[in-house]
DNA sequence: AAGATATTCAACCAAAAAGTTGATTATTAT
DNA sequence: ATAATAATCAACTTTTTGGTTGAATATCTT
């Protein structure tokens, strides 16, 4: 079960986060992952490791070679913890406007009176 | 200008996500901030700069005290990244289906022939 | 003017992260 | 059987991170 620290901390990271994009079209072998970083191919296979612990990459091996892929599933609980803190902080937001709204009633009665 | 790797490292540390929490009722002084963490003072007012510095809270002085509140606009980048990646995905399973689909509507017709 | 309070700055430390190179394991091709 | 390929493991280095303590700065209170 990787924690939303992992796949955050996963994600904070920009070559990580472009082996994601690279796997839009479809599964990957370590080897093609690693072709466009400028950086040993060790070092990738490290940050696909990473990825692989944060749930957000699922491996499956054929022979030598190794495909890997992204699991959308990885993202759900960090962008669920975005949203709410988002939808929480609305509310706040809302609640000021509505008090900024009885305030101005208040102020049209005394207006009136 | 807070980039996403910023934000989303800021983000993975469970400390800052509590202390993003904790300004859900509004702004808050550091030590208050500090006060339920079991660490020093001046770890917490460190986890602080480091979210301000992502872009995700605010600093108001008044005096000799510091008023820190949540800004939601620095997650706007990190939510986006995270929703166009889900998205890319979707089209990517749409995709999919609709192959599998075409697929059985061959087998259909293989079948009745 | 002193003392208390709110906070940061600076220097340090230990652990983790991101990279390297070299060796090892498995599998496939000649 | 040998050699080539795909990938990981292991050991090491450098940088970054998360924490500490002690001193400094600024403001408020008496």
């Amino acid at each position: 079960m990787p924690s939303i620290d992992h796949t955050l901390s996963a994600l904070a990271d920009p070559t990580r986060r472009a082996i994601i994009a690279q796997l839009s079209t479809g599964e990957q072998r370590v080897s093609d992952l690693a072709e466009p970083h400028h950086m040993s191919l060790n070092a990738v296979s490290k940050h696909i490791k990473v990825l692989e612990e944060a749930g957000l990459l699922v491996r499956r091996k054929e022979g030598r070679t190794h495909y890997l892929s992204f699991d959308p599933e990885g993202l759900t609980e960090a962008a669920n913890w975005i949203e709410r803190t988002r939808a929480m902080w609305f509310r706040r937001l809302d609640a000021l406007e509505a008090a900024l709204l009885a305030d101005d009633a208040n102020q049209e009665k005394r207006g009136k009176r």
